[in-house]
DNA sequence: ATTACTGCAAATACTTTGCAATTGT
DNA sequence: ACAATTGCAAAGTATTTGCAGTAAT
């Protein structure tokens, strides 16, 4: 195998469902499990590019999805432009720039939050609304934004 | 006046702004302000039409634009589609069906809230990052689509 | 009278669809 | 060999822009 754990996961779940594994699928995948910036499709089409210039970005797209469907990238839809993707599925939140757009990651103790859902918040929930994925932002201004 | 706090309180920070005020824009604003079902742009011009047919799609657009440019609507941006209006901007979460696209507020005690990101998250982010704004999503099945 | 707002049409941006050719298992 | 995936082109949606005419203060 190899190092990265979320590249790993992902290709185990790949296998599991019976997809096949093309280089461009696999090639999205490593981008996705190693990047750190919270990118849009169109990012990792520029990236996969590098290594294969005839991909195109439906194909970014449709594997983006597929990994989204299986739950194994969140989609980030921010206030200003496209949906971008986060290879990092654990519970965090996302800080964002209302100028200049970029993510943040915001670390959250899983365990502050459950306790905080579990006790604030769940009781205020249709009793069978079932929740598969949380997601927590902060909008406003960046260090390097909020100077000007 | 009138009876409806959400209101008067957007009317009275559109004349400190010196933004006048059409017809058109008085009724995007009833609407938005009295509507609890976070309504997509398209859905605030199908009811501003039954009072003015002739208002134009990007009337409600710009107008909803800059009422949340002025932090007086909250954009809800879901998995599925077109960005949703809040016309409550008192802090609350949302629970977005991923089936059916529905959003239901969820309750969220402002005191709370507070305490949690005050003692949990706030050291977390850099020093100056100035925060404008919360959003807390749920992801999930409401009651209605759980069945299927 | 001046400035902002509206409505129309066209443009843009993002994402999805349809389908023939290709590739992975 | 078979089913899934790719790449291309075209279509679809949501939103924005430019601008002349109109309305609000």
């Amino acid at each position: 195998m190899n190092s990265n754990p979320r590249l790993n996961a992902i290709l185990l779940k790949i296998k599991k469902m019976g997809y096949s594994l093309t280089p461009q699928r696999l090639e999205i995948i490593k981008i996705i499990s190693e990047s750190k910036s919270h990118p849009s499709a169109t990012d990792v089409y520029n990236k996969v590019k590098e290594l294969y210039p005839m991909v195109s970005l439906n194909t970014v797209y449709k594997n983006l999805s597929m990994l989204a469907s299986l739950h194994e990238v969140k989609e980030i839809k921010t206030m200003q432009d496209s949906v971008h993707y986060d290879g990092d599925i654990s519970l965090h939140g996302h800080a964002i720039c209302e100028k200049c757009g970029k993510i943040i990651d915001v670390e959250i103790d899983e365990f502050d939050f459950k306790r905080f859902f579990e006790t604030k918040i769940k009781n205020k929930l249709n009793e069978n609304y079932r929740i598969r994925n949380y997601g927590v932002e902060f909008y406003g201004l960046c260090g390097g934004c909020d100077k000007d």
